[in-house]
DNA sequence: CGAAGATTTGACACGGTTCAAAACGTGTGG
DNA sequence: CCACACGTTTTGAACCGTGTCAAATCTTCG
């Protein structure tokens, strides 16, 4: 597993030898709970110091190995920036991703202490690592976590079936449709003053081939479709690994085939 | 929702007015906790007792509807019985099984308080159903039972994952191959003096529409697979509903795309 | 026995893959 | 800053696995 050294940003003050970086990290995890969404929610200051001091901040450059399949799980990680693909493989090299983990999500649940698949960062990518032995006796600890957890995974459960109705059932056209929707979602702030951006971009930091991959496609038929749906003025790109997409609703009606062509 | 009468059988003694049913269901809580791989392992007599005494076991025919998309999440099962199919639809009516779920395993996970899928009976099954304010509750009592769903659902994502391999990187021939192999585990009593079977017996209760949506496939392609696997002597039909494996190893390797034909 | 549904088989069509090559970006060194 | 090279994306043309449509055969069960 590739291991950059911890980055040493974000030194403002303190300076106390020992404390210096789970002070740091309790920050970390003070700001980190104020997110919805992730597993550190309504955990407590007690919680947070707990999960700050047996935790490791890590940046990984892109195309990091994080996970291999088969492998012993020993890390558990939340992931706080970047984004990571998911995938299982077959022996002769086929790949399919099964999802992609964007800040807020963890990542490393082991099937009988083995990983049931890899992981690969797509982007620069900011993690908490801990070590499963201790992320084990958190759980134990705190009831707010393992509930988190729960519903983390129902929502992880629910994101595969749905993706399981598009590779089973979707055409070309609905998946990559449902592909860039799904992609708007992501690391919006809540803001009540603003409303919902009538024409959102989608981040795409991936490449074609994890698109594909994701998808159950072909890269030629992934660009195919993406450039029929800009000649269409439904899409149009923006600057690098962002689209706007300039027809929500028709979009939406493409991605859940309620649409003749 | 269907609902039958609860089956009065087993009944052995016992004649207390009030407690008979209560007993009946602890007697078969006490029989599920010896079964491996359910919710109900390791949790105690205590733990049974509340468990049984907050649940209430139904039978329920074939093709009855135990869950709708988008309904409330007012229940949860635990299936002792018989196969349940897990689908999701898009509003054309095309179809995705994400799942079939067999004795020992759970139904009911709900995000955000509402069902995200269908869930139907295959054949006849027999459930523990319980109250979902009574399960949560369950569940914070009960350290033992939150760890053992937080397996199961562990269990039931890496299989989606897997799923989602065969889904988008399988073709028709490795699909069903993967299917049919994947019939043969359920149910099998761990009996070690019986070595495991040589030509195991795949358990297909399900029509051929429902293997279709299973694996996203035609029930045309389904049956052509089917046909031509048997051409070639690796598996046979036997009684209904069970496909005879002559020949698990040929198998495996067309499933894992390890195969020239 | 007869009817209704499920499965199997056949012929043909089409969406998406495959193979090939051009166009576009991106980073590097001069 | 340009020139070059390499990887990525786009576009084109032909092919093929699977879907579609149709009909025969097999099951199930009243």
């Amino acid at each position: 597993m590739p291991q950059t050294p911890p980055s040493p940003s974000q030194h403002t003050a303190g300076r106390q030898m020992r404390h210096e970086r789970t002070e740091g990290d309790l920050q970390h995890c003070l700001l980190c709970d104020r997110n919805s969404g992730g597993l550190c929610n309504r955990i407590g200051r007690d919680g947070l110091e707990a999960l700050a001091s047996s935790s490791r901040r890590l940046v990984l450059p892109p195309g990091s190995t994080m996970v291999e399949e088969g492998q012993a799980a020993e890390s558990f990680f939340n992931i706080t920036r970047g984004t990571v693909k998911l995938f299982k493989s077959l022996p002769d090299g086929r790949r399919q991703i099964t999802g992609f983990a964007d800040p807020g999500q963890f990542l490393g649940l082991s099937r009988a202490g083995l990983y049931a698949f890899g992981a690969e960062t797509v982007d620069t990518v900011h993690v908490c690592r801990f070590q499963r032995p201790q992320f084990e006796a958190l759980l134990n600890d705190l009831p707010h976590l393992k509930r988190n957890l729960l519903t983390a995974i129902t929502d992880r459960l629910a994101e595969a079936q749905e993706q399981m109705l598009l590779l089973g059932r979707k055409t070309a056209r609905e998946k990559v449709a449902s592909f860039l929707l799904g992609r708007t979602q992501t690391e919006q702030p809540p803001s009540d003053d603003t409303p919902p951006d009538p024409t959102p971009v989608a981040s795409v930091p991936m490449t074609r081939v994890d698109i594909a991959d994701y998808l159950g496609l072909t890269i030629e038929t992934v660009s195919r479709t993406i450039s029929a749906l800009r000649r269409e003025k439904l899409i149009t790109s923006t600057e690098n690994h962002c689209i706007r997409i300039l027809s929500p609703d028709a979009l939406r009606q493409i991605a859940t085939g309620q649409t003749a062509g």
